[in-house]
DNA sequence: AGCACGCCGACT
DNA sequence: GTCGGCGTGCTC
């Protein structure tokens, strides 16, 4: 008979204790025990007690079997991971990466009620006098960290305790003896929480159009015959898809089942809400940023308690404790955000699909302009195309201008905006009609170069372009590095030197150059950085406090002006040249949303698009708002060029603090796949890769190399089978500590959305 | 993260 | 010599 033994990740955040640590499982709790319960176990030499989650229980012993120690206890009270959040971390781990507790992070994004949130501050206990002399007997004594604390807390008051140990080094040892000789004092701060539930209800029972109930019949017939389905639901701005969500989660909460519905964050707005609160009252809860750890917890808990059956939030949403999921919703499904940036790197479409899966749910995602692979799955049968063709609130599509900037220039006109441009402007404004003006990319405009010999301004530890704010000063977006106003180009001493303007700033300011006193809101990460201030502007706009919004990506998502008449995209270039496979993508949909918020009240609208690629496939089609026509131009290249979702890209990433060791590593990495295919030079490797073969591209140091003093170098590998890819993962994950490169960290991130 | 172990400078 | 702080490494 053999024995069986518990693999427990401790619950202490930490990156030397990220890993599994084997215990016994004693004969009482044999029978009880379950993979994912929350245990107590004895850990490290003082056998201290924590809290630990069973991640596996095997007949495998991988440890010295007599110094194992054995499980405590079973703990029960509080939140302990349900079996199928574990399952999913697991799927999540295996399939993009990263540490088991990495993904069960992810997957509990709460863990205590309030504990984890506390914040801990070092402040001052004793009198100054008294502090003095400590400070000075410290000194006398060689006590140097102790004398540092004390230093900066004479100088500061109080400091937060993990700046104490990050950065002043101060050990736990010395705040400890510090803290019983009463001298200092380590407070918890607690934060409160207010759960934000507001709202009128009121049934607001709309009729659903032709195309609009086809659809929900659809689904829900496959729903109650048992067929579990993927659906893509292709439908233009204002077609109506909210309402199709509502209908769809409406009937499957009627049937016992719980729905969530995923959103991007910055199209949370507050009328999408009221339209789920009207309908579901307090049995639909919110997920989003601004909420706290507290506030998150008592929703989980609520969840978890069965007192909801809708929930809507961003990706983690997915999340949520719930047990029999029959729907989860993504609108917007094309988003970027859908993917995550933090190790594991998971695509919450796929993760649904996963959970969906697990618990016997349909997914349905929706989206004026589709993802391409989202796409490219419907043409191999993997998911079902509904489409919502017609405008419900009735108005006419825009009458779109695309205007060549390479000719505005030739003609003589210097100004950011085009003839046509400024005519129309003039124009709105004449008829107290409102425009929207769109720049796409936040900050793009602020790098600082010289005239005379090209040099460009950047940030001694992150590599990249310094950004010119208002008051003259450069600041690295990355690392927040600053520096002072630039005058001579360090270079060659040239006065020369200045930004190039196209900020949202420098367009609100020649914008008031060329149409006096016209009144202008404008919104970009500057001015949405206080909590409110994203809604209080769009509110403003609403209202017709402005007759232009300028803006970056954020005001094109999803919101109803119906007195804007004029939508212009000021260069549509700027996502263009992002330099990535996506660029042309992401480009046309964000033509086209722009170009969906004009025009959608009782006037018809206009758009003008300027760019110098006229003639480019994204622009063309985008400014045809044809859907379709741009896939099948944009697929044709992802065919040639065997990029996704023609083929599944991996990118590994070797993270070094010495330039010299993260190239080698990322070189013997690569060229082990490389060799693995028979070929010879990883470098060389683009060319003509076997069928069924690994493509390796690279590897090379990123764009942004140098992140905060860390080098960065990526390699890329290809192949149509996203399995395999896994299986390469897994194969260069051994290959990386087999070689023992300490100070050197592994990367993967599958099907990137951008490559950096 | 916390805790033991071991090294090194200061004081009896 | 011993005392005690601070750096290093390990925790099933």
């Amino acid at each position: 008979m053999s024995e069986l033994y518990a693999d427990v990740i401790v619950d202490i955040s930490h990156g030397n204790v990220d890993r599994p640590f084997q215990y016994r499982i004693p004969e009482k709790l044999v029978r009880e025990l379950e993979t994912g319960m929350c245990v107590k176990v004895p850990f490290g030499a003082g056998n201290k007690p924590v809290r630990g989650y069973v991640t596996d229980i095997t007949p495998e012993c991988r440890f010295d079997r007599d110094r194992m120690k054995a499980v405590q206890e079973i703990v029960r009270e509080g939140v302990g991971a349900q079996n199928s959040q574990i399952c999913l971390a697991g799927w999540i781990r295996r399939n993009y990466g990263g540490t088991m507790i990495q993904a069960l992070r992810t997957v509990l994004p709460v863990k205590k009620s309030v504990r984890g949130n506390l914040k801990r501050t070092v402040i001052l206990a004793a009198g100054r006098e008294e502090a003095v002399s400590v400070l000075g007997e410290c000194q006398r004594k060689h006590q140097t960290a102790r004398a540092r604390l004390l230093r900066e807390l004479l100088k500061e008051g109080s400091i937060p305790y993990s700046l104490v140990t990050e950065k002043l080094m101060v050990g736990a040892a010395s705040l400890r003896s510090l803290e019983s000789a009463g001298v200092i004092r380590v407070e918890s701060t607690l934060r409160y929480r207010n759960p934000v539930v507001r709202g009128d209800l009121e049934q607001g029972q709309k009729t659903l159009s032709g195309e609009q109930s086809r659809v929900v019949e659809a689904i829900l017939e496959d729903f109650d015959a048992g067929r579990r389905e993927t659906y893509l639901i292709h439908g233009i701005t204002g077609s109506g898809k909210t309402e199709v969500y509502i209908r769809l989660a409406e009937q499957i909460v009627a049937r016992g089942r719980q729905a969530i519905v995923l959103i991007p964050e910055i199209a949370l707005t507050y009328q999408t809400l009221m339209r789920f609160y009207r309908r579901f009252g307090d049995r639909v809860s919110v997920m989003n940023s601004t909420l706290s750890q507290g506030e998150k917890y008592d929703q989980c808990e609520r969840a978890r308690r069965g007192e909801i059956d809708v929930i809507i939030g961003p990706r983690s949403a997915l999340f949520t404790p719930f047990s029999r999921i029959g729907l989860i919703v993504m609108d917007e499904e094309h988003e970027g955000s859908y993917k995550s940036e933090n190790t594991p790197k998971y695509h919450a479409r796929e993760t649904a699909i996963e959970l969906a899966r697990m618990q016997g749910a349909s997914v349905v995602l929706g989206s004026a302009t589709p993802s391409l692979e989202s796409y490219y799955r419907v043409g191999r049968g993997e998911y079902k195309l509904f489409r919502l063709t017609s405008r419900l609130t009735g108005g006419t599509l825009p009458q779109v201008h695309t205007v060549d900037l390479r000719r505005e220039l030739w003609e003589g006109n210097r100004s950011i905006f085009s003839r046509k441009l400024q005519e129309l402007l003039a124009d709105r404004l004449r008829r107290g009609q409102q425009s929207m003006l769109f720049l796409n990319r936040r900050g793009f405009a602020g790098f600082v170069s010289c005239r005379a010999c090209g040099h460009v301004m950047k940030c001694p530890h992150c590599d990249v372009s310094l950004s010119e704010h208002r008051n003259g000063r450069l600041v690295c977006h990355y690392c927040g590095y600053e520096s002072p106003r630039v005058k001579i180009c360090p270079k060659c001493a040239s006065p020369y030197i200045s930004g190039f303007r196209a900020g949202t700033e420098q367009i609100e300011d020649r914008l008031k150059d060329l149409l006096p006193g016209v009144r202008i809101l404008r919104m970009d990460a500057d001015t949405t950085r206080t909590k409110d201030s994203y809604e209080r502007i769009l509110a403003a706009f609403g209202n017709g406090e402005a007759d232009v919004l300028v803006g970056t990506q954020m005001i094109v998502k999803g919101h109803d002006f119906p007195g804007v008449t004029l939508v212009g995209v000021l260069a549509a270039d700027l996502s263009l040249c992002a330099g990535d496979y996506r660029a042309a993508e992401r480009t046309f949909q964000l033509l086209t949303q722009a170009a969906g918020r004009a025009g959608r009240g009782a006037w018809p609208g206009e758009v003008v698009i300027q760019t110098y690629q006229p003639d480019h496939y994204a622009v063309r089609h985008a400014a045809a708002q044809d859907y379709e026509g741009f896939y099948r131009e944009e697929i044709l290249f992802r065919e040639m060029m065997g990029y996704p979702p023609v083929l599944h890209m991996l990118a590994v990433q070797v993270f070094a603090q010495k330039e010299q060791e993260g190239m080698e590593a990322a070189r013997a990495l690569a060229g082990a796949l490389a060799a693995e295919n028979g070929q010879g030079q990883a470098g060389l490797s683009r060319s003509l890769p076997g069928p069924g073969e690994l493509q390796v591209i690279g590897p090379a140091p990123g764009n942004l190399s140098r992140i905060k003093d860390t080098f960065r170098f990526a390699f890329y590998v290809k192949h149509g089978d996203y399995g395999r890819l896994v299986a390469v993962k897994d194969a260069l994950e051994q290959a990386f500590a087999a070689m023992e490169t300490p100070g050197l960290s592994l990367q993967f991130d599958f099907d990137p959305m951008t490559v950096l």
